[in-house]
Parts: structure tokens; C-alpha cells; sequence
DNA sequence: AGTAATGTGAGAATTGATTATCATTTCTTC
DNA sequence: GAAGAAATGATAATCAATTCTCACATTACT
């Protein structure tokens, strides 16, 4: 019998946390139930919500409003960073730096605790996508 | 019974529209029907919901995502601006100004076409509240 | 192995936001 | 003032997101 005890506990919950990890940007329960069934990996959208509230609830995850509807989580471990959303397959991307000239922005007796920019457009697999069907641009 | 008909016709699509556009921050449409109901007059929840939708058809408003949970609308007219999110009165203020250094965010291959930045926080009124509470200010 | 504890997936149930329905009321036009 | 069009408000219906339930599988511990 060879041991796989590894960490076996929350297997599925790990596989949640991991294609999280390596994403290039917030998901939602739901992409991440997306991306995992289309890879063959069998997981119910309920163990998703499972391991996304745990991670919040144990720190390791933090979730992210304000990128169009519904809640989206990250690993709580990245930099200090902000989001683009592509207005065509809707999905969230990081982006790395930050803005100049918040402080400036906010009124008097107002206390900012933080911020959040989000970059609206298109990224670049759907531009081509469009391009090539409007022009058939090679 | 006696008649009240002030000026009971379309009038209250034009009162929730008069609401929203002397607000200092984008509404839900919940928070213009609380307004409405507390100041005294009478609207119905599904009259906010069709002036609103109304409004952005006509192209007088325009829906805000991205503000915490649920959609809020304000007048199309106003200029650029963003908002300040008060994490304990969950209401959103307009701010005035920009800021600087968005262009370099943008990844190669990327089309900016807007932004949104909200900065989070607690408000004047909030933070008055909170520290006469805690301390018993002045 | 034996047993308790925990994890899992599928689908039902719940929730909150928004939309649709409908009986009534109000407006507009004669 | 009457008739049809439009507006209104209460509430039912819808819809998407999230949580709950439960029968069964897996793991931990002895």
C-alpha cells in the first residue's frame, strides 16, 4: 500500500485552490468550476464555494468586488495590483503598478483606507478574435 | 374618501429622476426608493425600477457597476469623475478629478477603452459617528 | 478491519435583485 | 364627462448566485 497522505484531506478543495493560484487573474466560483470540469477535473460547484470560503476564512484568500457582477477571489499573497476587465469574454486580468494622484481625490474629512482601478476594454485574444472577423486579417 | 391628487400622474418617474440627479452619488435603485419613502412621498419599488431603466434608454442615466454589490445609476451629464465607497454607510460619493499614469497599466495588446477607480474608506459623517462613539469626541 | 469524522457531488432550497402582471388610478383627447 | 392610453403600486414570478441537504465515498485512528 503505498501512502498518499500527503495532505489528502480536502483533496478536490486543493485542486480548487491551486487552478486558483495559477490563474492570471480573480475568478469566480463559477469560472473556476468552468476551467476545472473543461480540464477533466471532476469537481461540484459546491466544494468550489466550500474551498473559496474556507481560503477567506483561513487568510489565504481574499475576495474581489467591483469587476462587473458577482465576487471573484485571488490568493491573498500577491502585490499590490489592479485588474483589467475584457468587456468581450469577461474575464479579469491583473495588471502590475498602480496610479498616481489618489490622495488628491479624496474630500475633506474623508478617511481612505483603500483603492481599487479597474481598466476597461478589450484584451488581446479577443481584439484579435474581432479583427480577424471583420477583416479576416490573417 | 377626500382627493389627494396633487400631481399624482407620470409625476413620479419625474420625482425619482429629480432624486437621483440631486444626489451626490450614484444610486441603486433601492436607495432612491428608501429616499423616496422616507422623505414622504410615495413610490412604488417597481416605478424607481422603470424610471431607471427608462432613463438609461432615453440615454438620460447610465448604470455604475462595480460598486460593491448591485447596479446604481446617476445622471449621464455629469463629467468624468469616480467615487468613494464608504464601507460603513455603503454609500458612494461622486469625487472630482482624476488620476494619472493609467496608460502605462495597459498590457501589450490590450484596448483601454474607460476606467474605473474607486477608492474605499469611511466617510465624514461615518467617521464623526464612529469616533463620538468611541471616545466621546469634543 | 471497525468506527468516527470529514469531504464530496448533485440537486433542492434560499436569497436578493430585477422584471412581469394586473387591478386601479390618472392623463389626454375629444 | 366619456373612452382609451399610460402610469402606478402591490405583489407574484423570474433569474443568477450562493448555500444547504443528504446519501455516499474517503480518510484518520485504533
Amino acid at each position: 500500500m503505498q501512502r498518499v497522505n500527503q495532505q489528502q484531506r480536502a483533496k478536490q478543495q486543493l485542486t480548487v485552490l491551486r487552478a486558483l493560484s495559477e490563474a492570471d487573474g480573480p475568478l469566480s466560483a463559477k469560472e473556476l468550476w468552468s476551467r476545472l470540469s473543461g480540464s477533466g477535473e471532476s469537481v461540484g460547484l459546491a466544494t468550489v464555494y466550500r474551498a473559496l470560503q474556507r481560503g477567506v476564512e483561513e487568510g489565504t484568500l481574499e475576495s474581489v468586488e467591483g469587476l462587473g457582477r458577482g465576487v471573484r477571489y485571488e490568493p491573498k499573497d500577491r502585490e499590490h495590483h489592479h485588474h483589467f476587465l475584457c468587456s468581450t469574454c469577461d474575464h479579469a486580468f491583473d495588471l502590475f503598478g498602480c496610479v498616481e494622484g489618489l490622495d488628491s481625490l479624496v474630500p475633506d474629512g474623508f478617511q481612505m483606507t483603500g483603492h481599487e482601478v479597474v481598466l476597461l476594454g478589450t484584451c488581446d485574444a479577443c481584439g484579435n478574435a474581432a479583427s480577424h472577423q471583420h477583416q479576416g486579417g490573417r
